[in-house]
DNA sequence: AAGGTGACTGGCG
DNA sequence: TCGCCAGCCACCT
């Protein structure tokens, strides 16, 4: 697994995604500007891709910009998502996006 | 160490 | 919001 060391970008990217509340979804973007890049979207995606199974981050939490569940159909992964996120009480607007009206993350505040 | 890849975005029509 | 596209940037060869 993964195994990071402090002060990199994943590093970063995970002590965040750990603080999204349960319920609520954030946008890769929203991570990669907390994470200290703002244009590193891609890249949070990329950690998240890389995550271990026992690292214990809530990857299901992060969906892109529109609230569209991002993760590729295959294995699915991203079937599994859509249930967590369901069972969380996350409302989707459809098949695939989350209603970011309601959940969306404001990164406390 | 250079280049390819993609769980992204914002701009435009 | 939908599709398309050109930047972007961290990851992984």
């Amino acid at each position: 697994m993964r195994r990071d060391p402090p002060g990199t970008f994943a590093a970063a990217v995970i002590r965040h995604v750990r603080r999204i509340p349960p319920g609520r979804v954030a946008a890769y973007g929203d991570i990669a500007a907390l994470a200290g890049s703002p244009r590193a979207a891609r890249g949070v995606g990329a950690v998240l891709n890389g995550l271990g199974p026992d690292q214990d981050v809530p990857w299901w939490r992060v969906v892109n910009r529109v609230g569209r569940l991002s993760i590729p159909a295959d294995l699915g992964r991203r079937a599994l998502q859509r249930r967590l996120l369901l069972d969380e009480g996350v409302a989707f607007r459809d098949r695939d996006a989350v209603d970011l009206e309601h959940h969306h993350w404001d990164g406390d505040a």
